[in-house]
RNA sequence: GGUAACGUGGCGGAAUGGUUACGCAGAGGAUUGCAAAUCCUUGUAUCCCGGUUCGAUUCCGGGCGUUACCUCCA
């Protein structure tokens, strides 16, 4: 499509035309879990979004032009706090995390980035890179630590529109004796015997938090690419830092020249935080509710928007999936979605005016022919949704009933006899308990059929 | 205090310098033993005050309000 692709820059402040540096070989990063406790539905957001990106590019410049890298973070003081309270090992417990992180996804419909690298295999990448600072007089070491020198980055704060000043004058940094100066950063810090440690020039130790993420995307998409993404709580400290590391290791060129963040989860119009307890962990909903449904329901609103979640939210996206795969077509060979339909994704990925167009869609589908039902299953398709067939979303379904096959029939059985005596009122009466139990009478010319509600 | 996002009908949520989103819920009708499902029809909105304009919900300024970040956090 010859439409242009329009991002909300955070570095520019407003939104722009995409334009990539090589059409052919554009590079997106998206920060990924730091693997210390399951996935929450704040971390669902973004594996979305930027998943719909991922696809709306590819759908621009072709499959093989798009390279998407997302990290797994499996070292962290976080995750050493969090092996000694749940004692588990914390090699056992960061593979647990990301096998759980992997499951979610598959859960959400989210496709595979093209690389998923974690920061325990690159810590050489990282070593290099603090050696080339402190060469460059970016960074200092001192008693086992380095630290980023942020004075000696002039951009520092061009992100996250702060001055140095304003910063200190905040006075809530980390303020350590160690530093120069209360904003600098750790590179390097000194691991006791029982953290985990790499040997480097200063001693056994381990990596600072936003130097993973500068490493990895260098050595996937190069010193300088085109998108990088993440929740807007990202973007200071940690993407400020990652600027002012890259840069500054990769002689000042540009790093990302897109920043694409999305907004925050309410639960209930209220903060999600373990704090107040409403922390929904995506696991929470796997029985419940298909995948599908979690989806529709962070795209509902668009990605830069609050989103508050709630039990509403959840039932309207249930409802809106019922009643699209009443119009499931499974597409045969290349069905094409129409430009208009398709435009509201690349005006800055705007997901419900996409939504809407879907909708008309399914209108058209419903008393249109199959190909009309194709082309509205390939439109859902493209955003992740009816991604699988009919049979399987009613199977789920059936997994939350508690009523066979067998009495449901034999109820109907009973309800009709109930019809013909006219006994109207027993056949109400049989209705409304199988409506309880989440089955849906319908009673077509003859026949009696039933659905889950 | 600093930085940013946002304020649209009963709810969710787009777009737009003049007319229309879309979904859910509501109302009326067709159908039905009654329903359900389906189909048809339909009402209701742009925080406040200025300014620009023939005309602003949209642009500009001010105010009020909500939220986030500034500290680990998607």
């Amino acid at each position: 499509m010859n439409k242009d692709i329009y991002l909300s820059n955070t570095l520019a402040g407003k939104k722009e035309i995409f334009k990539p540096i090589n059409e052919k070989k554009i590079g997106m990063y998206v920060c990924g879990p730091t693997v210390y406790d399951d996935p929450h539905i704040g971390n669902a957001r973004p594996l979305v979004i930027f998943d719909i990106l991922f696809k709306v590019l590819k759908c621009k410049y072709g499959k093989s032009s798009v390279t998407y890298v997302r990290n797994i973070t499996d070292i962290d003081d976080k995750i050493i706090e969090s092996s000694k309270q749940k004692k588990i090992p914390i090699n056992k417990l960061s593979e647990n995390i990301t096998k759980s992180f992997n499951q979610d996804c598959e859960y959400l419909k989210c496709e595979k980035p093209s690389f998923e690298p974690k920061a325990t295999e690159n810590i050489s990448l990282m070593i290099d890179m603090i050696n080339i600072l402190l060469k460059n007089g970016n960074a200092y070491e001192n008693s086992s630590n380095v630290y980023f020198d942020v004075s000696t980055f002039k951009d520092y704060g061009k992100l996250s529109n702060k001055n140095i000043d304003e910063l200190l004058a905040g006075a809530r940094v980390e303020v350590s004796k160690n530093k120069k100066n209360p904003e600098d950063f750790v590179l390097w810090k000194p691991s006791n015997d029982d953290e985990p440690g790499w040997d480097s020039p200063w001693g056994r130790g381990r990596p600072g938090w936003h130097l993973e993420c500068s490493a990895m995307s260098k050595k996937f998409l190069g010193d300088t690419f085109d998108i990088h993404g993440g929740g807007r709580d990202l973007i200071f400290p940690h993407h400020e830092n990652e600027i002012a590391q890259s840069r500054c290791a990769n002689g000042n060129k540009s790093f990302s020249n897109y920043w694409v963040h999305n907004g925050f989860i309410t639960i209930s119009n209220e903060k999600m935080a373990k704090s107040q307890g409403n922390v929904f962990k995506i696991k929470d909903f796997h029985s419940k509710y298909n995948g599908q449904v979690l989806r529709l329901a962070l795209i509902s609103t668009h990605y830069k928007q609050p989103l508050d979640w709630n039990d509403n939210l959840l039932i309207q996206s249930q409802k809106t999936l019922d009643k699209w795969y009443e119009c499931y077509k499974a597409p045969k060979g290349k069905v094409l979605i129409d430009e208009k339909d398709l435009s509201p994704l690349y005006d800055d990925l705007n997901t419900p005016g996409y939504i809407s167009n879907i909708h008309k869609l399914y209108d058209k589908a419903a008393k249109g022919s199959d190909k009309d039902k194709e082309i509205f299953t390939t439109a859902c398709n493209f955003i992740g949704l009816l991604t699988e067939p009919k049979s399987s979303w009613l199977e789920f379904k059936k997994r939350n009933l508690n009523i066979s096959e067998k009495e449901i029939l034999q109820k109907i059985k009973e309800r009709n006899i109930a019809r013909d005596n006219k006994n109207y009122e027993l056949a109400d009466k049989i209705r409304n308990e199988l409506l309880d139990k989440g089955v849906l009478i319908e009673d077509k010319d003859d026949k009696t059929t039933w659905k889950l509600k």
